[in-house]
DNA sequence: CTAAACCTTCACGTTGACGTGAAGGTCAAG
DNA sequence: CTTGACCTTCACGTCAACGTGAAGGTTTAG
């Protein structure tokens, strides 16, 4: 598939392919026409890369990961056991993300909890 | 206290503080000498600002919602009614960050445990 | 064969939350 | 009264993940 074939099947742009090939995520063939020609599994690739991303991880950090993960996507992976501390730094720092989440969401609950509802005097 | 004062104590520095003042999140009072003067409680509404800022709120939504926080910090708001939707808003776009953070934590976690520990053939 | 719809490579623009000097006023200690 | 640690207001720089033309080649449907 071309380009803004995989755009579409990804829900994304072919400026993000681009971007992504840059910082060596994605390795398309060529055509020889210049044309990009990527493969089916490719748009499973760019729904990991955009999870990630999502999840706060730079294109450096997902760049260093996307290698262990297959691209069969139901089967995992053999593993390049030397990114194991990447890894867990990463999954700490979500972990820590989502504590902070939680906190921020436990004070806006906490303002609609104390809304227009409940308004009794303090005394 | 002083903004350098202020700022050690809240865990920042002056400038972001300047920042979330020129962005109507802080209005100290000033000194004679031009100086910015806080009370005490800015400590408490700082790390309110930090909080929802690592939440991924804006300073534009968190200039609707501070004035709805107490400074006293241990006692809810009275509330500002009208809020209830900004709020609303922000605590499903929190919600998912959290699930998009804990889908990506869940496919680090795979790769992790699919790690050089287990080495089953797949047959 | 031609026009629409693709694609290519530059290369500059955007956004948010600050960082980083520059040039100068203020305050406490010695 | 001077030195050093504060503080002030500009105002430009940064970083990441793209957006947005510009100028031009390619492919495909009619």
């Amino acid at each position: 598939m071309r380009i803004g074939e995989l755009a579409r099947a990804a829900g994304t742009t072919p400026r993000a392919l681009r971007y992504y090939e840059e910082q060596g995520l994605l390795r398309p063939a060529r055509l020889a026409s210049g044309y990009r020609h990527y493969d089916p599994q490719a748009v499973g690739t760019v729904r990991h890369i955009q999870l990630l991303l999502s999840a706060g991880l730079n294109t450096a950090a997902i760049a260093e990961i996307l290698p262990c993960i297959p691209n069969d996507a139901t089967v995992l992976a053999p593993t390049c056991p030397e990114l194991l501390d990447a890894l867990a730094v990463e999954r700490a720092r979500i972990t820590t993300s989502m504590e902070r989440l939680a906190a921020a969401r436990d004070v806006l609950d906490r303002l609609i909890q104390a809304g227009p509802a409940t308004r009794r005097p303090t005394h």
